[in-house]
DNA sequence: AGTAACTATGGAACGTCATTCCATTATTAT
DNA sequence: ATAATAATGGAATGACGTTCCATAGTTACT
C-alpha cells in the first residue's frame, strides 16, 4: 500500500497517482473491520483512508454487502488453505477436520466480524470454500453419499453458530468497553441472580461458564458431532 | 429574542385515547418484522402504525436493540412453553429435546428475523430460556455435570447456526423477490458451474441440495449430536 | 380547589449512513 | 487530433436512529 506522490501538474483537482483497485479497497476494509468492529466499515471512513470519494469506490464495488462478503472471502480463503500444509496423505480425516475447524475458530477469533459476514452471504464464495474443504474430509471418512449433505450441514451449522456467537460477544463487549473476562463476569452475575424456581439449570451452569475455554469447548462440540458421525447406525 | 421554532404546538393536540404500552409496541414490532423482514422494523414505520411520534416510543424502550431483543424474547417464550404440553414424566429426554428443537425450527421458520435477533443478544433473556429448557433434558439424560456446559453449548450453537442461516436465506430471498424454491435453484445452478478441479465436492452436493428438506435435515443434525452425547467415550 | 411535580406524548431537528449523480480528468482507440 | 471510454471525487439525496423539548394528562399534597 505504498502511495507515491509524483509531482504532476495539479491545479483545480488532485487526482490520485496510483489508481484504486478492488483488492486495495478490500484490504483497507479488513483493516477497518479489524480495528473498529462491524460498525467501523463505512464508506466515509473508507473514502478517507483511501483519500478518495465514495463515488470512486462504487466504481469497483457494487455495495456494502458485496464489500463485506469480499472481505470475508479474503479471510476464509487464507484460512482454508493454511492448515493444509501439515496434512499428509496419511493424516486421518478426523484430524484434518479438527485442524480446519480450529483454523476457522482462530480466524473468527481474530476477525469477529467474519461471523456476521458469513451468515449474510449464504451459498456464496466463502461458504463454498468451507463446504468443499470439510466435505472432502467427510468423503474420506467413508460417509455414505446419501448422507453427505446432512453431515456437512451439521458441521457447518455448528461452526456458523459459534461464529455468530463470537461475533456477537465481541461486538457487545466492544460497545460496552469490556474485555472478554469482564463480559463473562457480567453475564455470570446476571445468571446467578435468576429465579431458582424457574431457571435452576441456567444457574447451575454459572460456575462452568465462568471457567470455560471457548476454543476447547468449540473443539469438544466438533468431537461430539464427529462421534455421532462415526457411530454405527442412526436411531 | 431569538426563539427556535422547535416543538411548537399551535392547535389543540390530538393525544391518543389509550396510552401506549411496552407490550403493544413489541407486538406491533413483531408484525412489522414478520411482514417486511429485518429491515421492516424502523421507528418511522412503528410510529406510523402506532399513530404517535418516535419520542413516545422511546419513553417505553431504550433503543432499537432493546426492542429487537424484546420482540425475540416474546417469540422464544411462547416457543419454549408450547411444546411441553405433550410431554409427560415418562417421555424420554431425547424425545423432548427433539420436540424443543423442532419448535425452535418452526419458530425461526415463521419469524426468520429471530435468528438475527438471537445472535445479537448473547446471554440475554431469550438465550436463557433456551438454555434452561434444553439443559434440563441434558440433565435428565444423565450427562455428567462436568459436561453440562459443553453439551448444552454444542446443541445451542448448532441451533443458532441453523437459525442464522435461515434468517439469511429468508432475507436474501426477500430482497431478490424469490421464494425458497427459486433461491435454492439459483444457488444450485451457481454451484453446478463451479470449477470441477477446485470444487469437486461442492458440485457433487448439488443434487442433494436441490432435493433437501430443511426441517428434516435440521432434525438429522440434532440426532447426530444426540448420538454423540450418547456414545460411551470420546475417541 | 389550587398547584406543583411527575408521567407521558408527539413532532421537529440533528447527525450519520449508504447510495446516486454528475462534472471532470486520464487513458485508449480511431 | 478527436472521439469514446474508464475512472475519479465531491456534492446532493433520502432514510435512518436518536435526542430534544413544548406540551398535555395525571397524581400528590396543601
Amino acid at each position: 500500500m505504498v502511495q507515491k506522490a509524483r509531482g504532476k501538474k495539479t491545479s483545480g483537482s488532485q487526482r490520485r497517482e496510483e489508481s484504486l483497485s478492488r483488492e486495495q479497497i478490500i484490504e483497507t476494509s479488513i483493516e477497518l473491520l479489524d480495528g473498529s468492529g462491524e460498525g467501523g466499515l463505512t464508506f466515509r471512513a473508507l473514502s478517507e483512508r483511501l483519500a478518495t470519494g465514495p463515488g470512486a469506490i462504487y466504481w469497483h464495488i457494487a455495495n456494502k454487502g458485496d464489500l463485506l462478503t469480499a472481505a470475508c472471502d479474503a479471510i476464509i480463503a487464507r484460512t482454508m488453505n493454511s492448515p493444509l500444509a501439515s496434512v499428509t496423505s496419511g493424516t486421518p480425516p478426523q484430524t484434518t477436520i479438527r485442524l480446519l475447524a480450529l483454523a476457522m475458530f482462530d480466524a473468527i477469533d481474530a476477525h469477529p466480524w467474519v461471523g456476521l459476514a458469513l451468515t449474510r452471504a449464504p451459498g456464496q464464495s466463502p461458504m463454498v470454500r468451507i463446504v468443499e474443504r470439510i466435505g472432502q474430509q467427510i468423503q474420506a471418512l467413508g460417509v455414505a453419499k446419501k448422507e453427505h449433505w446432512i453431515t456437512v450441514s451439521a458441521l457447518l451449522n455448528y461452526i456458523l453458530g459459534v461464529a455468530g456467537r463470537n461475533a456477537a460477544n465481541g461486538q457487545l463487549a466492544r460497545t460496552r468497553g469490556l474485555d472478554r473476562a469482564d463480559f463473562l463476569e457480567a453475564v455470570s452475575t446476571v445468571w446467578s441472580h435468576l429465579d431458582p424456581e424457574e431457571y435452576p439449570f441456567a444457574r447451575s451452569l454459572v460456575a462452568q461458564m465462568r471457567a470455560h475455554d471457548d476454543r476447547k469447548d468449540f473443539l469438544a462440540g466438533i468431537d461430539l458431532i464427529l462421534k455421532g458421525i462415526g457411530s454405527p447406525r442412526p436411531r
